[in-house]
DNA sequence: TATAAATATCGAAATATATCGATATATAAA
DNA sequence: TTTATATATCGATATATTTCGATATTTATA
């Protein structure tokens, strides 16, 4: 059981650190919300995004990459989707922090 | 009353990124963490931090232009503390998703 | 008032990140 | 097997962030 006042380690404030870097972009957080309910494919999110498509997918590498993202293919499409579960939690804390004008 | 999925608009997510850039550095996180339960001063969290006062001043700085803290000044010390919960909450996830080795 | 302590600010240099066009790869359809 | 579609990768450039030393500001104390 970890205090909840337990100063963290330099490893575990490297890796928070970089995957907080991760969602820190307009582009990945709407990508974020988008996949918040569902799976999306690379096009998909390219073009709701209004980017194009080889962008998307260097942004979402980045997020795979510090694993808050997971890929299925089928075919020619990948879809992406969410495999953080504490991803959700921030998504909502930026909600109801910004939600209000 | 905001729809769980609703779509954050350009400036929610904007704001959003600004925030989580803000959080998005070790010796910030390590900051955010050591004000987790108390008000600290620029030097202790220099000291605590083995990081120049100056250098701490400006990541306190950064993180307060971003309403994550507030400021309070006693004669020549200066008093930073978190002034928005979701950062309490943020932290909480950190702190779960890589707590475990 | 002179000096020390605590904090803040500045511009420059170093480093990291984002974006772009070009191109590569992999799968599907003709 | 050629062509089209979807995605990924590369190197270069543009932009942003971090760090640093120097210096300024503010408050306290001698």
């Amino acid at each position: 059981m970890v205090s909840q006042f337990t100063l963290p380690n330099d490893r575990l404030l490297g890796q928070s650190a970089e995957c907080l870097r991760a969602l820190a972009h307009p582009v990945r957080l709407k990508i974020l919300f988008l996949l918040e309910s569902n799976r999306w494919t690379v096009g998909e999110l390219a073009e709701a995004c209004s980017i194009r498509s080889h962008v998307a997918s260097e942004h979402l590498r980045l997020m795979q990459r510090c694993g808050l993202l997971s890929v299925e293919k089928e075919g020619q499409k990948t879809y992406y989707q969410i495999c953080e579960v504490q991803v959700h939690a921030i998504l909502a804390c930026m909600r109801s922090k910004f939600s209000t004008p």
